[in-house]
RNA sequence: GCCGAUGUAGCUCAGCUGGUAGAGCAGCGGUUUUGUAAACCGCGGGUCGCAGGUUCGAUCCCUGUCAUCGGCUCCA
């Protein structure tokens, strides 16, 4: 614990060190914040017309060096709120007089959009601040609580990252300042170490690995944002999505098809146009009627719900579908798979009773428990609540809300008792959500499973029972996804596995290689292939003429399951000795078998979803 | 969308401050008939992302544009 704290002061004291090497290298920098986050710190910097470039970053890190050398003692000082104000006036440091002027006005109880640590408050809890606290360096004095090392020459190894824009207080209205990132760590050895893993990590990313593996691409042709699925890629996303599929009919979800247009009045009727209107990829026909690509496929489904009248006897009615949806995302935001503007979602509507939330909710969060064990992933579940102090953002009322936010609370605290996120402002406009978030191999993480209930659109569109009283009763909508989205999924996936693909999604489960190309050879395996695809078995031949070594070798590097070796020997005695992929082979000896023995053996292993390998 | 960086063969990359491009792997052809992570020889392949401009001449400099990467913002 002391030695986060110790980590946590000199991370938190280089981002000073680095502000003082900044002023000194460019004296009208108008410094903004500058926390510990992750691995590191950062400083939000304003240099005027200077835009920094990687390059500069060199020239930075040499005046902190310096900076370092000269072991300054950090020194702490307190002053009353007004002479602190005065002090950022006649400091020219603007961003510094504004958050001091917020936190006169406001006290301790700030604003949520401004960081408590990086304000020099003097005392916790107060409401009302007498004083704030400052940090003074060799020749840099900051608003700062602390804490710091006792000099520069403690603070630790480190190294500079990257600059980038990011606007102050995170408002894309305000000015867009210049955010400088480092990493730190206690000592050299450590932040070498983490140098290294980031390397590591790069081996992994799903987009260099999408390459290598051949499973997915894009085409500037047809469009950023656009995933074209590869014959490889595509047994992906049908080995996933048939699983969910299993799951949910187990749960009684029954499948629906929906075109992928709609008239822009169901965007209107459900809400979405007025929010939304901007991200849509619309059309207009020849006729001058505005469609729209759908950007979520619950109107549609609503639609089916409406098309008769439902006893309460008949519901919970679940929907699901596997289908794209298309949105206009701002093309900065775009990434590999994890962001996309075809979004293969693995939909489901559930429209039932009040009284039937809770079970329904319960079954998909079984659901997404089943089927993300079977990788060994562990999503993060996050509370994602309205923010009562936004209510422009969102439909209904308050009470609506307290309610279903009540209700939810409830389940959440039931399964997973505290760990959970408290997602404040992140509820959809309709309702609030139980959020499954994952994490990239770079530590990014992104909403990936998610289950939400909805009473916007019931009214919007209108939908209701007939009670035991004959009469019409609104029900409620549940969405859910249980990918999330298949490409958010399978960043996952790929990440996690490292392409390693447990036996039933691989694309390739086994490969046949030949020795020589003897026609007997190829008739033995060519035969090996029929049989294998009459088990349903994915199966590819290499009989190029290269040496067994080689083409063993490409099999390894696409990660395929099983190699068999096919030459005079096997001829011989019809007996092959598979050749495992080492991290399926862990408890799997390589032991000779005959040919039907193996195949019936990975047909097995190919519909049991374990990830181990019993061969 | 905003800030910054990058864009050379299918892939990974080289190309010295302007004189129209190279390597390895992959591919194709041949020799070889191969036994569990790279046989040997040869060949083809690039309007240097795209469009303008400056210049006698542009992969290299300038402008615009498209795309990728890292952040910011956004995410039904």
């Amino acid at each position: 614990m002391a030695q986060q704290q110790d980590l946590y002061a000199m991370r938190h004291s280089l981002a000073h060190i680095m502000a003082t090497a900044v002023q000194h290298l460019w004296p009208a920098a108008r410094f903004g914040v500058g926390p510990v986050v992750e691995n590191g710190f950062y400083y939000d910097v304003d240099l005027g017309n200077t835009k920094l470039s990687d390059t500069d970053l060199g020239t930075i890190e040499k005046e902190m060096k310096r900076v370092i050398a000269a072991d300054a003692p950090f020194v702490r000082s307190e002053k009353p709120i007004d002479e602190a104000i005065g002090w950022a006036k006649q400091a020219k440091q603007p961003y510094k007089e504004e958050l001091l002027n917020d936190l006169k006005r406001a006290g301790t109880t700030i604003a949520k959009d401004l960081d408590v640590d990086e304000l020099g408050l003097a005392a916790d809890g107060d409401s009302k601040v007498a004083n704030v606290s400052f940090y003074t360096d060799a020749d840099f004095t900051d608003l700062c609580r602390g804490p710091h090392v006792t000099s520069t020459g403690k603070a630790g190894a480190f190294k500079l990252l990257r600059v980038s824009g990011a606007y102050w207080r995170g408002k894309d209205t305000n000015p867009q300042m210049q955010r400088i990132y480092g990493i730190a760590f206690a000592t050299e050895k450590e932040l070498k170490e983490h140098l290294a893993m980031l390397e590591e990590a790069k081996k992994r990313d799903h987009r260099r690995i999408g390459q290598e593996l051949d499973l997915f691409t894009f085409s500037d042709l047809i469009g950023q944002g656009l995933p074209l699925w590869t014959p490889r890629g595509t047994v992906l996303r049908k080995q996933l999505d048939a699983f969910v599929q299993e799951l949910r009919d187990e749960y009684g979800y029954e499948e629906v098809a929906i075109p992928h247009i709609t008239k822009k009045d169901a965007y209107i009727a459900s809400g979405h146009w007025a929010k939304f209107k901007d991200e849509l990829f619309k059309i207009t026909t020849r006729e001058g009627h505005e469609f729209a690509m759908k950007p979520m496929n619950c109107p549609h489904h609503t639609q089916i719900y409406a098309r008769k009248p439902h006893s309460y006897r008949e519901l919970p009615v679940r929907f699901r579908e596997t289908t794209m949806v298309y949105r206009d995302e701002q093309s900065g935001e775009l990434a590999g798979l994890s962001r996309v503007r075809s979004i293969t979602q693995d939909d489901a509507h559930v429209f039932c009773r009040s009284s039937q939330i809770e079970q329904e909710i319960q079954n998909i969060w079984d659901i997404v428990e089943r089927f993300w064990s079977v990788f060994g992933i562990e999503l993060t579940v996050r509370f994602s609540r309205h923010d009562p102090a936004n209510g422009d953002a969102y439909i209904g009322d308050e009470s609506m809300w307290s309610d279903a936010e009540a209700q939810i609370k409830t389940i959440i605290e039931g399964r997973v008792d505290t760990h959970y996120i408290d997602g404040l402002g992140e509820a959809a406009f309709y309702g609030p959500k139980i959020d499954f978030l994952g994490k990239d191999v770079f530590g990014r993480q992104f909403q990936a499973s998610t289950i939400q209930l909805d009473f916007g659109q019931p009214q919007g569109f209108d939908l209701t029972c007939i009670d035991e009283k004959g009469e019409k009763e609104r029900i409620v909508m549940i969405h859910c996804a249980i990918n999330g989205s298949l490409e958010r999924s399978l960043v996952l996936l790929i990440e996690q596995t490292a392409g390693r693909f447990p036996i039933w999604l691989a694309p390739e489960q086994v490969r046949i290689i030949t020795v020589n190309q003897e026609p007997a050879t190829e008739q033995f395996a060519q035969d090996m292939v029929v049989r294998a695809k009459k088990l349903g078995i994915r199966i590819g031949i290499d009989s190029s003429n290269e040496s067994v070594g080689k083409k063993i070798r490409a099999a390894e590097i696409m990660k395929v399951p099983y190699t068999v070796v096919v030459g005079e020997k096997e001829i011989a005695t019809s007996e092959v000795l598979p050749r495992i992929r080492k991290d399926l082979a862990v408890d799997a000896p390589h032991t000779s078998k005959t040919v039907d023995e193996f195949l019936k053996t990975v047909a097995n292993e190919a519909t049991s979803r374990v990830h181990l390998s019993s061969l």
